[in-house]
DNA sequence: GGTAGACCTGGACGC
DNA sequence: GCGTCCAGGTCTACC
């Protein structure tokens, strides 16, 4: 057995960052709610398959493994780092938040990590797979994905890391569409495997990259499937936070809140967050809304 | 720059 | 059990 410690920079809380959305849910991710511990099936470089269970420590995040060696400990320090934010700093935000009760809890229970995949090539394909469907068919399209083409853990064919971008690249679209069932996503998911397969797209890059956020939002609607919505989810993920990502839930919150439940456009969703400027995004994500639907 | 319609799946619903 | 309707962003064509 391996056991991590990985300290944050404070303040850190590990549930807010587990409950920031919904990819918790999402293969290869799991999450037991009585213990609070977060699975993740990781394939390491050395095409390892692994089992993370993450947990809270005091400031940080405690990982379980199985017995590494030091590169593969290194390489896992690395990826749960990226996940958590660990050295994220948002006082900033917090100072900008100050006096907006909407926001009174971002800074209480230190909230403002969104938690990531470990590679931006499976954050975007998740987020593909959450446009124009049901969040239970999301689930079910990146259960199937996984399935279908993750390496197995060792022994464990159920349990199954995130698919490659060559696994993917080495299928076809009309394969993807009639057994992973992502319908018209098919070509979309495809064609971004192949794109980082060639490395004519080095989505890994946009990490660490000091791309002006404009710019990195030009990159990423360039990819097919990627419109303005998944874009802004894409940005707050990397943790830009300039764009909201406005789909029918924002809609619907912004609407309850300010609009007594009428339709409204994006248009009305930005005004009121115009004022946030560089944290439109995040304000947005964190808002305190009148009702959450559930 | 704005808008209409097609793209798919799976769940809900009516018969 | 079958058919129909609907929710959900992106893309393309068109004005």
């Amino acid at each position: 057995m391996t056991r991590l410690n990985l300290p944050a920079r404070p303040p850190f809380n590990f549930t807010s960052v587990v409950n920031s959305h919904g990819w918790r849910q999402l293969a290869p991710f799991s999450y037991e709610e009585s213990t609070n511990t977060l699975g993740y099936i990781l394939r390491l470089s050395n095409e390892r398959v692994i089992e993370l269970a993450l947990s809270d420590g005091t400031d940080g995040v405690i990982v379980n493994t199985e017995k590494l060696d030091r590169a593969e400990q290194k390489e896992v320090k690395d990826r749960v780092a990226w996940m958590f934010g660990l050295d994220m700093d948002f006082a900033r935000f917090y100072s900008a938040s100050r006096g907006e009760p909407k926001l009174a809890r971002v800074k209480k229970r230190s909230i403002g990590r969104v938690l990531r995949s470990p590679t931006v090539f499976e954050d975007v394909i998740k987020t593909i797979l959450t446009t124009n469907t049901l969040w239970a068919a999301t689930r079910n399209m990146t259960r199937k994905l996984v399935d279908t083409f993750g390496a197995p853990l060792d022994g464990e064919t159920g349990k199954r890391a995130f698919p490659t971008p060559s696994s993917i690249a080495a299928g076809s679209p009309e394969f993807l569409k009639q057994t992973v069932r992502v319908g018209y996503r098919a070509p979309a998911i495809h064609q971004l495997a192949l794109r980082v397969t060639s490395g004519q797209l080095d989505l890994e890059s946009f990490k660490t990259t000091s791309m002006p956020t404009l710019e990195l939002r030009r990159e990423l609607l360039t990819i097919n499937g990627v419109g303005p919505y998944a874009a802004a989810n894409l940005l707050m993920i990397l943790g830009r936070h300039d764009f909201i990502p406005i789909d029918s839930y924002a809609l619907k919150m912004v609407s309850q809140e300010w609009y007594g439940g009428k339709p409204i456009t994006a248009k009305e969703v930005e005004k009121r967050f115009k004022k946030w400027g560089e944290f439109k995004g995040i304000a947005f994500w964190f808002w305190d809304w009148k009702d959450d639907g559930g």
